[in-house]
DNA sequence: TTGAAAGCGCTAACAT
DNA sequence: ATGTTAGCGCTTTCAA
């Protein structure tokens, strides 16, 4: 790899010249501008961003940590935030938490090192513990809220997105209706819970906390939790499902379909958060959507700009709407036959 | 953040030792390393990687540009890559390339100011060009090759994948079998047809060149191309479809059912990588899946055992095997009532 | 507008 | 086994 010293003397200036022709143009002669940069071409020259870094004691990388970013919707807020960084010459070194404590307590430690401008996260449940280490650094909390405060947030309107999908429900005439929620340590599914509560309230129709599951956004999660209320008595079970996640969105149509239970017939669902999947399942899955993209963009812009010092924004709480998207897994709850007198049961 | 001058003037020695006693603990007394050990923990030292890095002149990190990390495919190449990378101490900067050679050009070029001991990279089309800059880099090409000699490269056998896949459709029955097939500058593509072809010689079915459309991997592109072989006349339609990569095959399954065609009454389908998706749609899709997962940890490790010198296995050909897993996607060929004689018709 | 020189934090060569 | 010191490649005073 060339140096800048090679550029220097390609172009008979000093390094310093070279540095600020190609860090600062603006500080150099024209001419002496365009031969440095002549050189540094020739050479395919490329700054040594850790002899930069070290020296400016900064750097251009954010660091990112997600949750999972095997789940589509933790790949599309990395990809929104890593095309946000590019475009303003920054770069995203991503890490994966799998909602480990420990692996996000390893992440931010690695990150550390490596000096980053700034960071972004979704916080796992022990987030408020692990990130004390770098209480220092700008940070954009993403998707979930700690609730550190003054601490920048940028997630989805939980508590609506939750609230309007459940009304869905009780608009259809529901009045069993479930909830599959997250882990209640963590805000989204506080949230999601309040406003499927909340929902029901308006509606009228009473919230049955035997009809409420918990689990921990797990595919896996999402299928015992729907076995479980889809095997009560036929008098107890729910008619329809609100879900909490995407992923235990699947194990409870996954569920349903193994208990034979046709959707929407048998029992309506609605889950949280859009995906290719819940677009081309049979039938198509009733959603509500979250501007997941833009949920990192955004998330990474805020980040940029307090970094830039463009006024005192941090602190602030970005809440993107959610977008319900009816499709075919709800209708309304089905007809059930009154059960016969007792006196013709066999 | 702490310097490693505090640490060792905490356990009162010189940096020196304390830089040994925390990177070569066997050059330093016990007691003198648990000192600095101690020290070190306590003021939560973090080693700044850009001194480390520029002083050593090489990293603990690893370059891997990944073509599409919003395909799920990619991201279990990522996910594989990261946590084998990990385990040996390594970081990962990930890079998308998103297909285009241009952003695959600067995402070489940001990685070279980084020096990266190694690269793995999943190349474009244009990849041989864009990988001359760093030809001295220990380097892995996953999923693809581009065919530079002595290069390392990491994929499936995909003559054999494809081979197997359409060998199933051909021993049902069918003798009108398409081919949705990718670029066909990219190895995959081309591998995978070869196999296609394999198998129609073997089993005596003729190859017919009208019907394989070439696409770009995208949804899109298997959409169109399947629109397209969906609306020959009934004489001419292929009857199966083998389709090259995942994205592809989800278009084509869309455009079969917007054509009111039954999977697999009217037509089968085998799809080229498995995913959640196809286990789940209705019909779930007969696919040649590839251990993914297992493809990128192959890649990581190969490249740190490379960089480790263990021996000289560079330019090594690693072909993981494929695995056809049959669903519902596949069955026989339709019974067509052979067409009314000339003189019945209207 | 340009150049000389110091120094970012760390590790490795050399000295003890 | 430990300390002293130089230097990795860059940017930034400070001086001219």
């Amino acid at each position: 790899m060339p140096r800048i010293e090679e550029v220097a003397h390609l172009a008979k200036v000093s390094t310093a010249t070279a540095s600020r022709a190609l860090s600062r143009p603006e500080m150099v002669a024209i001419a002496t501008r365009e031969r440095v940069l002549k050189a540094a071409q020739d050479l395919g020259y490329q700054p040594n961003v850790l002899a930069r870094g070290l020296r400016q004691r900064e750097t251009r990388i954010i660091g990112l940590i997600v949750t999972d970013i095997l789940n589509p919707f933790h790949a599309l807020l990395a990809k929104g935030v890593q095309d946000a960084a590019e475009r303003q010459g920054y770069n995203v070194f991503l890490f994966n938490s799998d909602e480990e404590p420990q692996k996000e307590r390893h992440a931010i430690d690695t990150l550390r090192g490596h000096l980053p401008r700034g960071l972004i996260v979704v916080p796992t449940s022990a987030a408020r513990e692990n990130l004390q280490a770098i209480a220092h650094l700008p940070m954009v909390e993403l998707d979930r809220a700690t609730g550190r405060p003054g601490v920048t947030t940028v997630t989805v309107d939980n508590v609506t997105g939750a609230c309007v999908g459940t009304a869905h429900l009780a608009q259809l005439g529901h009045t069993r209706i479930g909830m599959i929620v997250g882990q209640l340590d963590i805000s989204t599914a506080v949230e999601r819970h309040e406003g499927f509560r909340k929902a029901l309230d308006t509606a009228g129709v009473p919230y049955r906390p035997e009809l409420v599951m918990p689990g921990h956004h797990r595919e896996e999660d999402g299928r015992r939790a729907a076995v479980h209320l889809l095997s009560l008595p036929a008098s107890l079970r729910p008619t329809a499902l609100f879900v909490g996640n995407n992923e235990m969105t699947v194990g409870a149509v996954l569920a349903a379909q193994s208990l034979g239970l046709r959707i929407p017939e048998d029992l309506s669902i609605v889950g949280f958060d859009d995906s290719r999947w819940a677009q081309t399942m049979t039938p198509p899955l009733t959603v509500v959507a979250q501007p997941a993209y833009e949920l990192g963009m955004t998330a990474c812009h805020q980040l940029l700009a307090e970094l830039d010092g463009h006024d005192a924004i941090s602190g602030a709480h970005l809440q993107l709407p959610t977008e319900l998207i009816v499709r075919r897994s709800t209708g309304p709850p089905p007809i059930r036959p009154p059960p016969p007198p007792a006196a013709l049961r066999p």
